[in-house]
DNA sequence: CTAGTTGCAAAAAATTTGCAGTTGC
DNA sequence: GCAACTGCAAATTTTTTGCAACTAG
């Protein structure tokens, strides 16, 4: 199982009518395999390790297309760049850790059935969610970092 | 009550040891009568309707030093662009209906209480969080707007 | 007086776009 | 073959910064 996406990838393209290109194939095998969440200028650094002649406009195009075809998500996390993932785990919100920047997933039934409740109190439904937590380690206090 | 917030102002400057300058003066009054979320470019225009001589290096400026003091909040909703909000309100979630873009702000200490066990479970305390929750009305069916 | 602040214009960073050439289907 | 796609460079948009002039304390 090295390329372990590379069918969907295909079935990706075929569903929303797009073309199997390389740069597609390789920037969408870059985000499968993330398992954090890059932005654009990240993901190009890793796309063009493996095709150095991918520019990054393609990136841009490519990912823009891919969120609203719904395959991708966009977050923009606390230092505003965009960063993406893709859509097609099941639903999760983040824990970020503010001394390293990691991110975990998590997800909490007992959380979204309160959204739910929240949404429809206030006369909505909920086309969709975002949840963060900026977190520290418990026992030893973490350095601010800015920006 | 015409400037209600005025004295605020002047102790939040002194407070952080910031000089009461009359750009300030005008870029934080509009934030605090800032009832929406506005974006640097939005919170120029309203400042330059008052002041017109205020340059938006400035804004930014206030806005960033007023962010790492703590006095106002940056959010990032998914339009990407950094928008701000005083953060002397208590601390509530978001709603944001999708179809107009206005945003509704809530409080759900049952959710906040899950959160605070959820950072516990992974060993972290919360140094702050964001919930955003993206909405349409629930009789009509909205339309969908791009970027 | 003088260090903090500002306006301006230029720079940097992030993202989009026009266009001519390339390629998947 | 031809419309979709790409690379490149230029354009836009968003945010930051250098610097000389200004001003609150």
């Amino acid at each position: 199982m090295n390329t372990p996406a590379i069918i969907d990838i295909a079935r990706i393209c075929k569903e929303h009518g797009l073309r199997l290109t390389a740069p597609r194939k390789v920037i969408m095998q870059v985000l499968l395999k993330s398992t954090d969440h890059p932005d654009a200028v990240e993901l190009h650094r890793r796309v063009r390790k493996i095709d150095p002649g991918i520019a990054i406009a393609t990136v841009y195009r490519t990912v823009n297309m891919l969120r609203d075809k719904g395959v991708l998500e966009r977050h923009t996390f606390a230092d505003g760049r965009a960063r993406y993932e893709t859509a097609d785990h099941e639903h999760h919100d983040h824990l970020v850790r503010v001394d390293t920047g990691d991110v975990i997933e998590f997800r909490s039934d007992e959380i979204e059935r309160l959204q739910e409740e929240i949404a429809r109190a206030h006369g909505f439904e909920i086309v969709s969610h975002r949840l963060e937590i900026y977190v520290k380690p418990l026992k030893k206090a973490a350095k601010r970092s800015r920006r």
